[in-house]
Formats: structure tokens, sequence, C-alpha cells
RNA sequence: GCCCCCAUCGUCUAGUGGCCUAGGACACCGGCCUUUCACGCCGGCAGCACGGGUUCGAAUCCCGUUGGGGGUGCCA
């Protein structure tokens, strides 16, 4: 137990606490080891039972409701996370309101639904600083009363030692030291009579049973003074600190919300899948000993340690979360794939149209050429359109040439009578082609444009068969018609 | 300015004194497959910032240089 001057009681407001003063639990600890089969895939292939007892962990997420989950942010969140369901311990969320435009309602929404979107959850109810003033004004008005603190201007300072240094074993870092005369006498309550971050982080730390802290490098330089005061405050022990590595941009500069798209729910909306995100993050700044970057998350939770993060900042490479999140929409069956699209499709000024047996049918056409969600439905737009969109490059590239008017003559006196099979539409166009010393290759081309109004697409023969004889018909005419027109 | 931190292919990483002629992934470039585009497969390009130590031996340990980043608020 930490010690704590005054009346400890005082201290002890929140229940699940109650555990903590009765003493610390005992739990084993359960490890896992991976190795691969054959296929590729992973396989827990071994367990060792270690009744080992430990106490309970304890982590927070403490973000700052400034507007929507910042990038970095949820990277903190799951770092703390994997760590916290890695060793069994538990994990609090502790919004960092203490500043009063910070309390707004729908900003604290949003944390919470991008939370829950990412599938991070959290034990017992979120602590809002913003009701803990209380606890905040008497530990200021100790430091008061211990001569710690004293009043400058209204405001409230900690006396910083000139002597001497402050440091601590970092999980990331190693040891990081701090020369006490290089820190200044800092605010710990301000004029208006608010706490600030460092009060509030110090006393809520103690007073939550933190035992590991686990946040941003930006933070490293406030960590000698959250440190002073948890002393103050009359601990004699100090949690373990793991400093993270900053997420940094192609300029290699902190992830800013100003510069760079780092809000959570932009890749939401533009259709990257929670578990790619998850997947994703956890990739920077950490890597599995094994090489296996693409997992589900509870492999990388068995192999998560703090200790294994590196220290170097990480650039957010919005190319290889891509990349990952093609090979999770590819490893979705049809079925999930198409459901997952519905969100995107009905964004379009053709969702009215839309018919779910032929969406059922058309949607995995796309599926391995989708590595966002949003980017499926540009693809499938002719399926559902009246008449399809022509692209103008695509026309003058493929129409122009002499042999497509011959093609698409030759494929439309055919295709009025032939059986509607995929199979038997393929063989039509390749020997049409043949007839024109032409591979399917070229021969698909004016067919494409004609009927998708593009050059390219998913699978001609089986987008043919999903749209029917008289919509291919029509489409063709239609396009011979145009280039008639344009002979005149 | 002062304080703190960081340094392996373009990027994310593996590597913790000999297994390294430095491995994987993304990106990029070829090729194969092929009804376009993709997917898949095969191959290629490309890195231990530099200089000193320590050691029989250093990407790995130490020191320095250079470069980069973060912080320096009565924001968090």
């Amino acid at each position: 137990m930490v010690g704590l001057k005054g009346d400890v009681t005082k201290w002890r407001k929140c229940p699940s606490c109650l555990t903590h003063l009765s003493g610390r639990r005992l739990m084993p600890i359960r490890r896992r080891s991976y190795s691969r089969s054959s296929d590729g895939k992973s396989e827990p292939t071994s367990y060792s039972r270690t009744l080992k007892f430990v106490s309970t962990n304890r982590l927070r997420f403490a973000p700052a409701p400034t507007g929507s989950l910042h990038i970095g942010s949820a990277r903190t969140a799951l770092f703390n996370w994997l760590y916290a369901r890695h060793t069994e311990g538990e994990l609090v969320l502790r919004i960092e309101d203490t500043n009063a435009e910070l309390a707004r309602p729908e900003l604290i929404d949003n944390i919470h639904r991008s939370l829950e979107w990412l599938q991070i959850d959290f034990d017992g109810e979120p602590v809002r600083q913003s009701e803990r003033t209380d606890l905040y004004n008497d530990a200021v008005e100790q430091w008061l009363a211990d001569g710690l603190a004293y009043v400058d201007d209204g405001a409230v300072r900690f006396r910083v030692p000139n002597e001497g240094t402050t440091s601590w074993e970092d999980a990331v870092r190693g040891n990081v030291v701090f020369e006490n005369r290089h820190i200044e006498d800092f605010v710990v309550r301000r004029s208006d009579g608010s706490a600030t971050f460092f009060t509030a982080n110090a006393v809520d730390d103690l007073d939550l049973e933190i035992t590991h802290v686990v946040r941003g490098e930006d933070l490293v330089n406030v960590t000698p003074k959250v440190i002073m005061l948890r002393q103050a405050l009359g601990a004699t022990d100090v949690p373990e600190f793991a400093h993270l590595p900053l997420i940094v941009n192609e300029q290699r500069k902190k992830l800013s919300k100003r510069r760079d798209d780092v809000a959570l729910e932009n890749y939401r909306d533009r259709g990257v899948l929670a578990t790619a995100m998850i997947n994703y993050l956890a990739l920077l700044g950490w890597g599995p000993p094994d090489d296996i970057e693409i997992r589900p998350v509870e492999e990388i939770i068995e192999l998560f340690e703090l200790d294994d993060v590196n220290p170097s900042s990480a650039m957010f490479d919005a190319k290889k979360l891509e990349a990952i999140n093609g090979e999770y929409l590819r490893a979705m069956n049809p079925q999930d794939f198409t459901q997952a699209l519905q969100p995107w499709i009905e964004d379009q000024p053709w969702s009215d149209m839309v018919d779910p047996t032929r969406l059922a049918k058309v949607a995995p056409l796309v599926q391995e050429r989708t590595r966002v969600l949003s980017e499926a439905p540009p693809q499938l737009d002719f399926f559902f359109m009246e008449s399809p969109e022509i692209d103008h490059d695509a026309w003058e590239k493929i129409m122009l040439k002499e042999e497509a008017a011959l093609i698409l003559e030759s494929v439309h006196k055919v295709f009025v009578d032939t059986d509607w099979e995929v199979d038997v539409l393929h063989d039509a166009l390749r020997t049409i082609g043949e007839s024109h010393q032409m591979k399917l290759g070229k021969a698909q081309a004016p067919v494409r444009v004609a009927v998708t109004g593009r050059s390219v697409g998913p699978p001609l023969f089986e987008s043919m068969h999903a749209l029917g004889r008289e919509t291919v018909l029509a489409r063709i005419a239609v396009a011979r018609q145009m280039l008639a027109d344009a002979q005149k």
C-alpha cells in the first residue's frame, strides 16, 4: 500500500478501489507461444501455465476530449489495452477534462464511440476529472499547509528543489534523469481555482492505484513533475512508466490536427475496418518476434510486451494501412463483405436503384479489388444506374479504333440469341476476337466500355451475366449509335 | 537558448556480442498467371548516419560528432 498523508479514507471514493485497500490480489499468469503451420496460419502450439502470483496491474487511458480521437491517442489506448489484457490486468478510462471547455458531452461521446468502434474495452466506469475537483483541492491545500507549495498571483505553484535529480526507469527508454534545478516552480492550481493537469494526474494515478503509466513520449518532460507531486502526496513508490514513441508524418513531425489526417473517424468513414486499424497501429513501435505482421488481435495480446516497444518515432504510412485493410477485406466471406459495404452503397446517388439480390451477386466481384470500402461503390455503379457513365479517356482510347465498331457489331449479333451463361459469353467473345485477329484481352475492351463505361472494372462476363441480356444489348446498341453519329 | 529523447532498406520493423553475405512487411521495378484492373506466385532494387574506443570478434556495449524529434503555458 502506498502511504497517504492526512485522512486516508478521503482518498478512497472509488468502489473499485476497495479490493486494493484490502491488499493486492493474486493471480496466475498464462503464457502461450505460437508457431507457424505449413499453410502459414498461426496456431497456439504450447501452453505453459505458470502459477506466478503477482499483483493486478492497473492501467489507464487518459485522453483530453479535444475533438475526434487522434490516431496517436488511439495507438496509446491500444497499447494500454494490449498490455492490460496481456497481463490480465485492469484498464480504466479517465477523461481529462480539468479545463471547463473540454467537459462538453459531445466531445466525450466521440471518445466513447471511437473506442467502442475499435473494440477497446475498459474495466469499471469512466472517471471524469471534472467531477473530482474536491480531491484536487484537498491535495493543493495539503501542499500549501505543508509548505510544499505557495501562492503566486492567485495561482498556486509547487516548490521544486534546486538540487538533486528526479528519475525513473522507463519500460521503453530505460533510465531517464532530470536535474531538479532545470524544473521551474510549476502551477498546480490556476487562479480560477481549477486544478492543472499535473495535479489531477498525480492525484488520480495514486488514487486509482495505477501501476503502469503508458503514454506518448511528448509527456516525458512532465513525468518528473508528476513524480514530485506524487511524493508530496506521501507516496513512496512510482508506477512503471512507458513512454511510447511519437507517430510522425512524412516530415518526421508529430502528427498534428492542422497538417495531417489524424482523426480516427476519417479512416473509419473511408472504409478501414477496426480490426485492420488495430492490427496496423500495433505495428507502430512494436513488432512481433516471429515477423508475422497480420494476425488476430488475440495473438497480439499474447505476444505484446511493453519492454519490446522500440523508442524511435514511427511514420504513419496510410499505404501500408490500406494494404493491411485489403488483406482483411479479402479474408471476409462474400456475405460479410456485402454487408460491410452497405453504408457506402447508401451514400451513392443511385442507392435507390439497388436491388439487394443483384448486389449480393456483384459485390464479391470487387472484393479483391478493394482496399478501403469506399472504393467499392464506384466500381459497382454501372450495375445499378440506368445507363453507365462513360469515361471520356476510356472512350477515346478504346472506341476510336476502327475495330471497335466491328467487334460491337458482331457481339450484338451473337448476344441476341446465345445462351446467357458466363462460359458461353466468354467463348463467344473469344471467337469473335479471333475472327478479327485479336486476343481476348483486346477484344473485350470495346464491350467493356460500352457496357460499364470504363476500361477497367470487375470481370466482364460475370458482370454482363448479372446485368442480363436486355441491358447489355441496349448498352451495346447505344455505343454503336454514338460511334455512328461520330462518323457523320 | 535550455531540458529530454531518438538514430537498421524510401517506410514500418526483426536483430540484445559470434547463427548477419543483416531477415520480414509496405512501397517501388521486372516476370508469370490472365477477359481489363486487381488478386496470387516468382524475382529484383535498397539499410546498420559518421568517427573513435572496448573485445579474439560489434548492427548489437561505451564515448564523441552529425542529423532528427519532443518539451519549454495559470493546454493537456
